[in-house]
DNA sequence: CACATAAAATGAGTGCGCTCAAATATATTG
DNA sequence: CAATATATTTGAGCGCACTCATTTTATGTG
């Protein structure tokens, strides 16, 4: 039996699955700028002050919000990946599907990307680190299966690797998004920036 | 004689050096959010209203402040690299020069992690890309010089290089900044990932 | 069950970023 | 030099994120 919560807790997880619901329902719909506090509020049949014991600001709920929906993506991206052979084709077929994810909505994902950028709330956080955990350890994933495969070397750290992968990854993200690069420029570089790790400078 | 400028063209010129100045001291003085447009306003002895016509939002005065100090910042970082040998030890004193600047006023700090998360504004735009090619080009000319030493390999494209080594950079300055890492982990992870990219993982 | 205590929700109020119609300053033209 | 056109500034006003004193709801106790 999962449920050994007080009616108190079960009022709190009740709530605060409608606020979440009710922010992702009108973020997508009217956009995250557009969307004002108050109406999440009347969506979510609370008070206005009430969210905000919920989320310490509006940029909060967004990270609430992300996190559920980005677990289920990074598991699809790492369904796509081992469908691929050859590490670089397997990474750029994991971003891909995340960037494709990103790319239904390009406003929403700019928002994202700018809180992204600094997490202030302890809980957001710890619900970015739980992601991040989970799509590095893909990652890691990948990497070892290109070890057992011969194509990378058997002392290449894994943790590292990963760290790296998705490091050239995040840049190129936010060049994309913010227009620096194309979606084509964007294919370009991150293929060539993830195959020069691979093989290294020297 | 470089002032073939009309009066109109002198006057915004001075206006806008009078509020990025205003906007450089509060935010250093007061920190970024406990600063008001209508303070940088009334210390730029302008109207509330005009701040918006030089700068789009609040955030993107931010941009207009950082875009200056940290040309300076990255010249100076790459001559601290000038100083070491070796490409690994050479990146890392770039970085870290970097780092410390950032250190000196952590709030401000995240207030622009935060915003070059994403960059809305199309002068802004400009203004990061401008910086973004002067720090790239400084750590390509290392990549070269470790070339020309033997340490990297003769067919490493530098700008692919130069930007991985940056990605890697920006992604420990995020989890620094964020305080997922404190300076120690930082330190290491950074020395050790930026190292990775250089062998290679094959 | 009555009472006390703590936790959570409420919603009117507040301050600030930003807008925009009107005013002012500069340029242009006959 | 008027007179007209255009660019820039102005600041009162607006909408929204967020606060906080008050009220409501749940839990613990005799």
């Amino acid at each position: 039996m999962a449920a050994a919560l007080s009616k108190r807790e079960q009022n709190k997880v009740e709530k605060r699955g409608r606020i979440i619901a009710a922010a992702r329902a009108l973020f997508t719909h009217k956009g995250f700028e557009a969307t004002t506090t108050q109406e999440i509020a009347e969506a979510a049949d609370v008070a206005a002050g009430t969210i905000f014991s919920y989320a310490r600001t509006k940029d909060d709920l967004l990270i609430l919000v992300f996190h559920d929906e980005m677990m289920d993506v990074v598991e699809r991206a790492y369904g796509a990946a081992k469908s691929h052979v050859g590490l670089v084709d397997q990474t750029v077929a994991f971003f891909e599907t995340i960037v494709a994810y990103h790319e239904r909505d390009l406003p929403l994902a700019h928002a994202l990307m700018r809180q992204l950028g600094f997490v202030g709330g302890a809980e957001q956080r710890a619900l970015v680190a739980e992601l991040m955990t989970r799509l590095l350890g893909c990652l890691a994933k990948l990497v070892e299966g290109a070890k057992s495969a011969g194509e990378v070397g058997a002392t290449s750290p894994l943790a590292p690797a990963a760290r790296s992968l998705f490091a050239i990854y995040y840049l190129h993200l936010g060049a994309l998004l913010s227009g620096y690069l194309d979606r084509a420029q964007f294919d370009r570089a991150l293929r060539t920036d993830l195959g020069l790790l691979l093989r290294g400078l020297d």
